[in-house]
DNA sequence: ATGGCATAGCGACTATGA
């Protein structure tokens, strides 16, 4: 089966391209985040139209998680457990299902903005939260995989030039620790392979010409358990995807398993 | 030191993203 994740920064913008893609693709289960829609405006007729079961937890105008499954959708669980609050609300940045034989967690981990602003200890505070939630699902027999924009580069090579971010999130120690705390857990990144150039980035920005230019970052994980991990054949970055007038700025991470 | 580009929202601009 196939498994992907994608941030598709708006599903409304994007709902013709992710329809087209996971037709495509081939995408048994699919993760989304930013759908920056609230959850009743999320087209599930259209993702039923194309045979998928859709489990979302949107907010309106940030934000917003989905799971779309077509082998199966069971178990859905919004938010994580102690998940904290920014601004004195709950985000939709956690939803988690049982797909088939996998259990699968779309997430969008909070940006941290600066390392001297309050999202940058909520960023943490998240991440903590997470390896604390994530231990059940990581050492159970069920395959399972924490799954999305964790906007973290877990190591150096995962941004096209380090030197330039220097001061900046994505980068520090402590997200790259609290990044460390939740593989802990027992839970190990998928790495993927890059359909071109050496390195799979995921995400480039908008301006400057990022991608044409390759100034990229890897921030789109899978963080799989034993089980998942074992039946994983192949895992790559779908950067064709990123190509175009209309594109997300993030491109699909894909993981085929032998399930 | 800042913005670039893209998105949503009652908008003629701002906030957010990474």
């Amino acid at each position: 089966m196939r498994v992907a994740t994608w941030n598709i920064n708006s599903l409304k913008a994007r709902l013709d391209r992710v329809l087209a893609w996971i037709e495509t693709a081939g995408a048994d289960v699919v993760c989304l985040q930013e759908l920056k829609c609230a959850t009743a405006d999320v087209p599930v007729d259209a993702f039923a139209a194309a045979g998928y079961e859709t489990a979302a937890w949107g907010s309106g105008r940030w934000n917003g998680v989905a799971i779309l499954s077509r082998v199966g959708l069971a178990d859905v669980r919004q938010g994580i457990t102690g998940q904290p609050q920014f601004a004195d609300a709950a985000e939709a940045r956690a939803i988690t299902a049982t797909c088939g034989p996998v259990r699968v967690q779309s997430l969008y981990i909070p940006n941290g903005r600066d390392t001297a602003d309050p999202h940058f200890p909520y960023k943490l505070a998240f991440l903590k939260a997470l390896a604390a939630d994530a231990a059940a699902d990581a050492t159970g027999d069920l395959p399972f995989a924490a799954m999305g924009d964790f906007n973290i580069c877990p190591t150096d090579d995962d941004i096209w030039d380090v030197a330039e971010w220097t001061g900046t999130t994505h980068i520090t120690a402590d997200e790259r620790d609290a990044l460390a705390a939740v593989q802990a857990a027992g839970l190990e990144d998928v790495f993927p392979r890059a359909l071109k150039y050496d390195r799979p980035f995921t995400f480039w920005d908008y301006r400057n010409l990022d991608f044409p230019k390759n100034r990229g970052l890897r921030i789109d994980l899978a963080l799989a358990n034993p089980a998942f991990k074992d039946a994983v054949t192949d895992a790559y970055v779908d950067r064709n995807e990123r190509k175009g007038k209309g594109a997300s700025d993030h491109a699909p991470l894909v993981v085929d398993l032998d399930l």
